[in-house]
DNA sequence: TTGCGATTTAGAACCATTCCAATTGGTTGA
DNA sequence: TCAACCAATTGGAATGGTTCTAAATCGCAA
C-alpha cells in the first residue's frame, strides 16, 4: 500500500470526458509515466520518459496535457524556487521536502489537521484556497526519490 | 513599530564588509528601496525604483546585489509558482499569502514555536535547513501589500 | 602609486514555458 | 454517411526572467 493517493483509471477518464475532454492516447501515455516513476519529474523529464513509447509526441503536448491535468486536479503542480515545474500525481495532502545534495524530491504526508492548525494562522479576513509547505535540506537515502 | 524586523544600518554594512565585501552605493540604494516600500518587488521593480536616484545603475547590478544579500541573509527571496522571484528585508520568521486577485504579497507572522511544530512531522533522518509555508487566496485590503 | 580583487555594466545567451497557426481527430446530428 | 464543429496535437517562433561574459571601473592596501 503505497502512502500516495491517485484516481482510479476510470476516475481519470471520467474526470476529463465530464468536462467535455477527451481521454487520449497521449493523455494516458502521459499520466501513465506519472504514475510509473514518481519522483516528481520535470516536463522535459515526462518528454523524454514519454517518447520511447511515443516517438512522434511534442514537448508542446506534454506541457498541454499536464497544465490540463493541474486544472482538472488530477495532479500536484510542485515549484521550488525558479527551478522547473514539478509533478506528482499524489493527491492526499502532503508537504514536499527538496534533497538540496540529491536533486530529489520526497512527498511527507501531513497529519491529519496540521492544515487546519496552520491556517488558522491568518488575522480576520484572510481567506486561503491553498497551503504550501516545502521544506529544503537533506535527506536519508532512497533508491527511488 | 512594524511587524517586521530588519538589520539596522551599521549591521547590514557590517554584515557585508565582514565578509570581505564592499557596501557600494548601488548596495545601499537598493536595501534602501526595499526597506522603503516592502511590497515584494521584483528585480525589474526594484530597477524602476531605484532607477530614478541612480539613472546609471544597470538591471545586472540590480540581481546581483539582491543575490548578495540573500547569501548574506540580509533579505529573503520569495517565489510563488514559476512567477518572477520577489524580494523582502522582513527576517522575522513568517509565512507569505498571495492575494491571487490583486496580484499582492503579504507577510504573515509565525506564531512561535510554529515552525518546529511543522519540522516535527518529518520523519526520522529528514533534516530540514529551510521551511517554507505559503498561501494563496484573497485577503482583505491593504493600501500598501 | 601600483596592483589586485571586488564591482558594475551592457549586451548576449539561456532555459523553461507559452504562443501561434496549421493540421489532425473525434463526435454529433442532419 | 457526411458535414461541420470543436478539441487536441504539433513544430517552431516568441517570451520572460535570469544568468553569463568580457570589459571597464572602483577602492583599498602594500
Amino acid at each position: 500500500m503505497p502512502a500516495t493517493s491517485t484516481v482510479p483509471p476510470q476516475t481519470f477518464d471520467r474526470n476529463l470526458t465530464d468536462s467535455g475532454l477527451r481521454n487520449t492516447p497521449q493523455r494516458e501515455i502521459i499520466y501513465d509515466s506519472l504514475l510509473q516513476k514518481r519522483d516528481h519529474p520535470t516536463a522535459d523529464e515526462v518528454y523524454a520518459r514519454v517518447k520511447s513509447k511515443m516517438p512522434t509526441i511534442s514537448l508542446a503536448t506534454v506541457y498541454n496535457c499536464l497544465e490540463t491535468f493541474v486544472q482538472r486536479d488530477l495532479v500536484r503542480a510542485v515549484n521550488f524556487e525558479r527551478g522547473p515545474t514539478r509533478y506528482c500525481p499524489n493527491l492526499r495532502p502532503h508537504a514536499h521536502f527538496h534533497d538540496e545534495a540529491a536533486g530529489s524530491t520526497h512527498d511527507i504526508d501531513l497529519p491529519e489537521g496540521l492544515l487546519d492548525q496552520v491556517k488558522s494562522i491568518l488575522p480576520p479576513g484572510y481567506d486561503a484556497s491553498s497551503i504550501e509547505i516545502s521544506f529544503r535540506g537533506h535527506s536519508p537515502k532512497h533508491e527511488e526519490s
